[in-house]
DNA sequence: TTGTAGGCGTTATCAA
DNA sequence: TTGATAACGCCTACAA
C-alpha cells in the first residue's frame, strides 16, 4: 500500500491542502515549507493516486491509440515504430498511452471506443487506418471527444492531424521508374476501405497520366498490407500475359512480398523487374536486392500527432491544424541500376 | 458529458443503488427492474466511470507495459506482434493495456515505474528484455506489485511467466547445421546486460559442444538487435583470417542484416554462409533467400503472459506459475539446399 | 427487493 | 500562508 497524500501531511504535521499544493507549484506556499514537503514526499515515495486526481480534475492526462487489428497479430514493423513515437512524446508530457487492438468495423471496436470516450478513460484519441466512411470520426465528433488522425478522410471538414504528401511522392518515383525505361508500371494496394489506399492508388494513377502513361486496370491490384499478401498479389501480376515491368507497392512489407514472388519466377529484382515499396523501414536498406522506397518518417509523424493532440486540448484548435510530409525517395537496387 | 449514474436513476425513478446493482449483476434485483435499467443504460449511452470505479474499487481493470526504448524508435516486428497479443487478450478480459517506452535503466525508466506502481495506475505490468540485475523485478516485488515476465532472470527466486526452451532450439539448430558439414559456426548475439542474450549465447555453446566443437571466442559477437547491427556484425566476421562459413544470430533482424553483408561481400547466402535467425517473424518466409529460423509463436506467447498475469491478481501464485515454450525450427534455403 | 449513507484520495473554494 | 470542507462518480455495508 503506497503513502497516500494524508500520510505526507501528518508526518509533517501540515494539512493536506498545503501538501497538495506545494507539490503542485502553486506560489502561495512558504518556499521553506514547499522544500520541506517536497523531500518528505520524495523520501516516502509518495505519488499522487491517478484515479483519485483523475476524479476530482476531470481529465486522465492519459491518450488512446486503437492499433488496427491484424488477424493473429501479425508482426508490422510500421506500428511498433509508431507505438513507440507516441508513447515517446506522450511521456515527455507526462501523458500515459492506453492502447488496445480491435478489428476495423467490428462490434469490440465500437464498445472499445464507447468504453474509453465515455467511461472518460483518455483526454484524446489518436489514429490512423483512417476509412473512407468511418463511423469512428462521426461517433468522436458527436461525444466531443478530441483527436488526431495520421491521413485525411474524404467527409472529415475540420481536419486535425498529420497527411503524407503522397502525390508528391508518387511523381518521384514514377518519374524516376520512367527515366529507367519502364512503362508497364503495376501497382499493389491495401484493403479498398481504407483512404490510404485510396489516396495512395489515385496519386499512382495521377503520375502515370502525367507521365503520359495510361493506367491499366490489369496492373492494378490490392492485397492486405502484409509480406505474404504482397507475395500472392505479385504473383497474380507476373502471371499475367503480358506482366509488368515495374511494381509500385502501398509499403515495404508488400513490396518484400512482391521480391520474393519475382526472384521465384526466376526473374531478377531490379534488372527484369522493378520493385518499389512505402515507409522506408529499416529493414528497407537490407533486402537483397535493397528496396527502393519512400521513406516517411514515423517515429517523428508519430510525435507530431501527439504534439497537435495535446495542443488541441488546451486550446480549441492548434495553429496550424495539420502538417504536411513529404515523403523521400530512397532509390536502391531493387528498381535497376 | 457523458450520463452518469445518477441520471439512469433519475431517469427510471430508481435509486442509484439499484441501477448499480442491476448492471454489475447482482441476483438481489427483480428481473423486471434489471430490464428496464439495461434498456435504459444502452439507449443512454451510460458507461460506469473508471477514475471513480477504480477509487472506489482500489483497482484499475489496466495492465502495464513498457516497450524496451530503441534509440529513434525502429521498427521492430517482434514488438507490434507482441503488443497485439497482449491488447487482444486483455481486451478479452475487459483490461485495458497501458504502453510506454523508456530506455532501459534510465532515469525516466525508474520513474516511470515510480508512477504506474505508487500512483495505482496498473493492476499489474508485464515485462520483457528482462536483465541479469534487474532492478526493475526487485522494486516491483518490494512495492507489492504483481508481474510477468518473458524470459526469466537468474535473480529471480519465484518465476512467473512465459520461457522459451531456447536450449532445444540451438540444439535443433546446430545439429541442422553440422550435418551440412559446418563447423565454424559463428554467433551474433544482442545487448550483455539481457538475460536473452546469455541465455541464448549459452545454449548455442552449449549445443556446438554437445556436437564435438569448441566455441570460438573470435566467433563470437554481439550487436543490437536491430537489422544495421546485425549487418555490421557479419562484416566484422566476414574480415576475420578464418571466416565463418554459418552465422546463427540472436533475432530474425540481425539475420537480415547478416545475409546482406554475406552478399555484399561477394559471397551466396545458403551456399557459401549459411545464416540463421530466431523469432520467425512473416518477413523471414520472403527474405533473398528465404532464413532458416527457430520460430516462437509471439502472439501466442503475448496472450499467455496476459492469462498468467490476470491468474496472479486474482488467486495467489497460477497453478502451472511457468510456461515453457519450444521454439520450431523452420528450415529454408538460407541454410543450404 | 430497494434505498440511505459513507468513503475511496485528490483538488479547489473559502475562511481563518 | 495555512487549514477545514465540499465535491468528483461509484460501490457496498447496512437499514428499511
Amino acid at each position: 500500500m503506497p503513502p497516500r497524500i494524508h500520510d505526507v501531511a501528518k508526518a509533517l504535521n501540515l494539512s493536506i491542502t498545503t501538501v497538495s499544493r506545494a507539490l503542485d507549484g502553486y506560489d502561495d506556499v512558504a518556499p521553506e515549507t514547499r522544500q520541506r514537503v517536497i523531500a518528505a514526499a520524495q523520501s516516502m515515495g509518495y505519488t499522487p493516486n491517478r484515479a483519485a486526481r483523475q476524479l476530482r480534475r476531470q481529465r486522465t492526462d492519459t491518450l488512446g491509440y486503437i492499433l488496427p487489428a491484424t488477424e493473429g497479430g501479425f508482426a508490422d514493423p510500421f506500428a511498433s515504430a509508431f507505438i513507440a513515437g507516441l508513447g515517446d512524446e506522450a511521456a515527455a508530457h507526462n501523458y500515459d498511452l492506453l492502447v488496445s487492438t480491435a478489428a476495423p468495423n467490428s462490434h469490440q471496436e465500437q464498445a472499445l471506443y464507447r468504453r474509453w470516450v465515455q467511461g472518460g478513460k483518455v483526454d484524446g484519441i489518436i489514429l490512423n487506418h483512417i476509412r473512407l466512411d468511418d463511423r469512428r470520426l462521426d461517433f468522436l465528433t458527436e461525444s466531443g471527444v478530441r483527436y488526431v488522425t495520421l491521413d485525411r478522410s474524404p467527409t472529415q471538414t475540420h481536419f486535425i492531424g498529420v497527411e503524407v504528401d503522397v502525390q508528391s511522392g508518387y511523381d518521384d518515383l514514377i518519374s524516376h521508374l520512367t527515366t529507367q525505361g519502364h512503362s508497364r508500371i503495376a501497382y499493389i494496394g491495401g484493403p479498398a476501405m481504407l483512404t490510404m489506399e485510396h489516396d495512395r492508388q489515385n496519386a499512382y494513377q495521377n503520375a502515370l497520366r502525367a507521365h503520359g502513361i495510361t493506367p491499366q486496370p490489369d496492373l492494378i491490384t490490392r492485397a492486405n498490407l502484409t509480406t505474404e499478401g504482397g507475395y500472392q498479389a505479385a504473383m497474380r501480376l507476373l502471371d499475367l500475359h503480358l506482366p509488368p515491368t515495374a511494381i509500385v507497392c502501398i509499403n515495404d512489407l508488400t513490396a518484400f512480398g512482391a521480391m520474393h514472388a519475382v526472384h521465384e519466377r526466376g526473374l531478377k529484382v531490379g534488372r527484369d523487374v522493378a520493385v518499389a515499396g512505402f515507409d522506408g523501414i529499416a529493414d528497407s536498406a537490407h533486402t537483397q536486392p535493397p528496396l527502393t522506397t519512400l521513406h516517411q518518417p514515423v517515429h517523428e509523424i508519430a510525435r507530431q500527432l501527439v504534439q497537435l493532440l495535446l495542443k488541441h486540448l488546451n486550446r480549441q484548435t492548434p495553429d496550424p491544424s495539420h502538417i504536411t510530409i513529404r515523403p523521400n525517395l530512397l532509390i536502391r537496387a531493387s528498381t535497376g541500376g
